[in-house]
RNA sequence: GGUUCCGUAGCUCAGCUGGAUAGAGCAACAGCCUUCUAAGCUGUGGGUCCCAGGUUCGAAUCCUGGCGGAAUCACCA
């Protein structure tokens, strides 16, 4: 049984016996005591003032002496106001730290036996790099991922990679134009970087067509974009590609495999994996099952021009497109099909996605959508939304290139690291790969701390000019406190080899960690 | 316009299942390296918790209504 637990089933029997009434349930809570006062825990008594008649520093002086009297791991207590701080005694932390002190399994819960969960993150499309935004869905993916397991729940982790549509087609028809069968070998740039690349290049060629269509004909800029010879090339393609024409296809699969070899290496810096990636090019159609599973429950309604609409709500009138008039599936019919198989191949009880919250709508759609197919993991879907990453000027915007690029920011705090550390000095002894490592570990640590620290669901803020502190309230801060209590707890087990008992005299620690323990 | 989210110190953010004097870091200023490690510690100054009502013994926290910002409302993804 937890102290917690004892102590509040010490006070329930002191007030039983006492006014042999029950506690409320909701008055019966410790809370972990501010660190402005002395103490562990607090109990707050203003609920049992009135049972007492007495006032609240009275009431909270009785308590507190009952614990003293029955809870041998209290080891004081004071009052402030209507607040008992409650503190343990030294016996029960030196206790408490030679039991868990090797433990490794601290902190981690058992299988718990639930369903899995299913968490999905990162999803990126196959035309450009990663940038920050993709940072902080990885980031975050990952960690909800950690954590669930940490709490006992089988999780598996899956990518679903947007790998087909008119945005992969435009970097390959620039490649195929202007490439001159460049590859990443021969350009020496990374795979992702270069297919990129190609997609700047075809928005750079579009726009000098633009430009040209909308000085020479009366057409605005939006008609002038649909007008271009580029787009109508784009476009073909994609028809082309979805007809399967052998040499799109190959073009297709390598270009692809490019930028698949180039995440890998992001996914590699940032320490982030999945246990299956799911690609649209192989799933979109699935969807498609469920339109007509649906369209055979009456749950959905096809129009004369061939397109099928689901009608969510009457008043107001909300009506989402399901499959277009020509048969083709949109962007929602594939998250059908995918919550589906994810379903299917897991055996999933919860089904998390991490994805930005512009698509918060889509979500509460694709979540309504299911529970009119009466689908059982309709109400399983979570989406764990989060806010964008802005710059000091606003939005990030490829356009004015003031996109952060994922690879460059990582380098960059490696390279931090690096200086930072060289100019402490405290390095000497260590060999070229331990220093690499100690690098990694803390620039890392700075730039996953920095983002995760800020409440998913709000927008951040993210100044290039400042780069990422190492000082302060930072990953690196905590590393050094890691390290610190790593350091102590040696010491404690130095004494306890020697059979001394585990009392660590405060004269031998300095004034630092016992700030430092005090946390 | 509808819907959702956000609004806390000069800046970046905690705190939001109601509880103490609203916290941390950065920035500014003043101190602290013969003790195990100063990427640290101690102190000073800095607040109409967007505004107005309501509920409550008690509201930054819950409810209602404003104001400001973001996202979204495609036969795009």
């Amino acid at each position: 049984m937890k102290v917690e637990n004892r102590i509040l089933s010490a006070i329930e029997g002191f007030i039983g016996e006492k006014f042999g009434e029950k506690v409320p349930e909701q008055a019966l809570a410790l809370q972990k005591t501010r660190k402005e006062f002395e103490g562990d825990f607090t109990l707050v008594v203003f609920p049992f003032v009135k049972l007492f008649r007495l006032s609240p520093e009275q009431t909270a002086a009785e308590i507190g002496n009952a614990l003293l009297e029955r809870v041998p791991e209290v080891g004081a207590v004071n009052v402030v106001k209507g607040f008992l701080n409650i503190s343990l005694s030294g016996g029960f932390w030196a206790g408490f730290l030679g039991q868990e002190m090797n433990n490794e399994h601290f902190g981690f819960r058992p299988f718990d036996g639930s369903q899995p969960v299913v968490v999905e993150y990162s999803s990126p499309n196959t035309n450009k790099p990663l940038h920050l935004g993709h940072v902080r869905n990885n980031l975050l993916g990952f960690s909800v991922a950690r954590i669930l397991e940490a709490s006992g729940k089988k999780v598996f982790k899956v990518n679903l990679v947007n790998d087909r549509g008119i945005h992969i087609c435009k970097s390959m028809l620039a490649w195929m134009k202007y490439g001159h069968g460049e590859t990443p070998e021969t350009a020496g740039r990374k795979g992702d970087k270069l297919v990129g690349d190609f997609y700047v290049r075809f928005e750079k060629e579009l726009r000098a067509q633009v430009a040209e269509i909308t000085a020479t004909t009366p057409l605005g800029e939006e008609d002038a974009r649909k007008e271009a010879p580029l787009m109508a090339e784009a476009q073909e393609l994609l028809v082309k590609w979805e007809q399967n024409d052998a040499e799109t296809t190959a073009v297709w699969r390598k270009m692809n495999s490019w930028v698949y070899q180039g995440f890998d290496v992001t996914y590699k810096s940032l320490g982030v994996d999945f246990d299956k990636v799911y690609y649209e090019s192989g799933t979109y159609i699935l969807g498609k099952e469920l339109v007509r599973e649906g369209l055979e429950k009456g749950a959905f309604e096809r129009r004369s021009d061939g397109s099928v609409w689901v009608t969510l709500s009457v008043d107001p009138l909300d009506e989402k497109l399901l499959l277009r008039s020509d048969g083709t599936s949109v962007y929602i019919t594939q998250d059908l099909g995918t919550a589906q198989l994810r379903y299917d191949d897991f055996g999933a009880g919860k089904l998390i996605y991490v994805v930005g919250n512009e698509q918060n709508y889509h979500f509460d759609v694709l979540k309504k959508v299911l529970q009119k197919l009466e689908k059982p993991y309709a109400n399983m879907v979570f989406h764990l939304s989060y806010g964008m990453v802005d710059l000091p000027e606003g939005k990030m915007k490829s356009r004015e290139g003031t996109v952060v690029d994922a690879d460059e920011l990582i380098d960059e705090m490696i390279g931090t690291a690096r200086s930072t550390t060289e100019e402490l000095g405290k390095i000497q002894d260590f060999s070229e790969s331990e220093k690499e490592e100690l690098f990694q570990v803390l620039g890392m640590g700075a730039l996953k701390y920095f983002i995760l620290k800020v409440d998913p669901k709000k927008n951040m803020l993210f100044n290039p000019a400042e780069s990422i502190d190492f000082n302060g309230n930072t990953g690196p801060f905590i590393q050094y406190t890691h390290a610190r209590i790593r350091s102590i707890l040696r010491m404690a087990g130095e004494e306890l080899v020697e059979g001394i008992s585990l009392n660590i005299s405060p004269e031998k620690i300095n004034i630092r960690e016992r700030n430092l323990l005090r946390r």
